[in-house]
DNA sequence: ATGGTTGTGGAACAA
């Protein structure tokens, strides 16, 4: 199975970019984030023409996840037990969706951004990390042998080499300690990184601003979390470098991940 | 030059 994760920073803007990577990469499963619409304006048809069924989480312009698939979805859940909210007054934003797909548990992510250090959005993405934490220790212990793939755009850089100059990121989200310990938290739940090791110094986002992806000024940011099981049968990864080219793309690329 | 771009919705906010 050939499984992709993409922050596609609005659905709507770039849906003729996103099924052609999909028949042109023969991905079978994507995961998305930053739809940018409500259910009712997700573009089902060109997704269906080109053999994909999608289901979507989408409450606002603001973030949206779905998940497209060539292979039937099952057991679909929009958001995890345990979820932060946000915002006055407090609600749940689409920032998670769940399903079952040729026997693995995907879950297409799209975290909160901290937008800055001080920022009450700090706090909530971290909040929002360690329940994600909670809910993944339930999912490992209800299936210890469970194939589990957690994909999306993390805002979080692991490791310095993960952004072009750390030191442009003193004091700036991404980067931070407690949000990088909030992340390796999530090996408490068997869950680790599987793309890393297939894409040394890869970046996954580059800014639009300052000519960023000319200059390979990027962030390494999109990320895919699995399983024990399933990490054993990861085969190969790659960042689709291609699709942040040119006019018309998102911020981020694709990141494909291929399973045995 | 204290910005720089792109998205949504149609001004301001988010990233």
């Amino acid at each position: 199975m050939r499984l992709a994760t993409w922050n596609v920073n609005s659905v709507r803007a770039r849906v003729d970019r996103v099924v052609a990577f999909l028949e042109r990469s023969g991905t079978d499963v994507l995961a998305m984030q930053e739809t940018k619409c409500r259910d009712d304006q997700f573009p089902h048809l060109a997704f269906h023409a080109a053999g994909y069924e999608v289901v979507h989480h989408g409450l606002s312009q603001w973030n949206g996840v779905a998940i497209a698939s060539r292979l039937p979805l099952e057991d679909v859940e929009a958001g995890f037990d345990g979820m932060p909210t946000w915002g006055e007054p407090a609600a749940a934003e689409a920032r998670a969706i769940g399903a079952t797909v040729g026997g693995v548990r995907v879950w297409s992510l799209y975290v909160p951004n901290g937008r800055a250090l001080d920022d009450p959005h700090y706090r909530y993405k971290l909040d929002w990390l360690a329940a994600l934490r909670t809910a993944a220790l339930g999912w490992q212990a209800a299936d210890p042998a469970g194939a589990v793939a957690l994909v999306g755009d993390w805002n979080i850089a692991p490791l310095d080499e993960d952004v072009w100059d750390v030191a442009a990121f003193a004091g700036a989200t991404h980067v931070s300690q407690p949000e990088r310990e909030a992340l390796a938290a999530l090996r408490d739940a068997g869950l680790t990184e599987v793309t890393r090791r297939f894409t040394p110094g890869a970046y996954t986002y580059w800014d639009y601003k300052q000519l960023r992806f000319p200059r390979n000024e990027g962030m390494r940011i999109d990320l895919a979390l699995t399983s024990p099981a399933l990490a054993a049968r990861v085969t190969g990864a790659h960042v689709d470098r291609d699709e942040r080219k040119g006019k018309g793309a998102s911020d981020h690329a694709p990141v494909v991940i291929d399973i045995d």
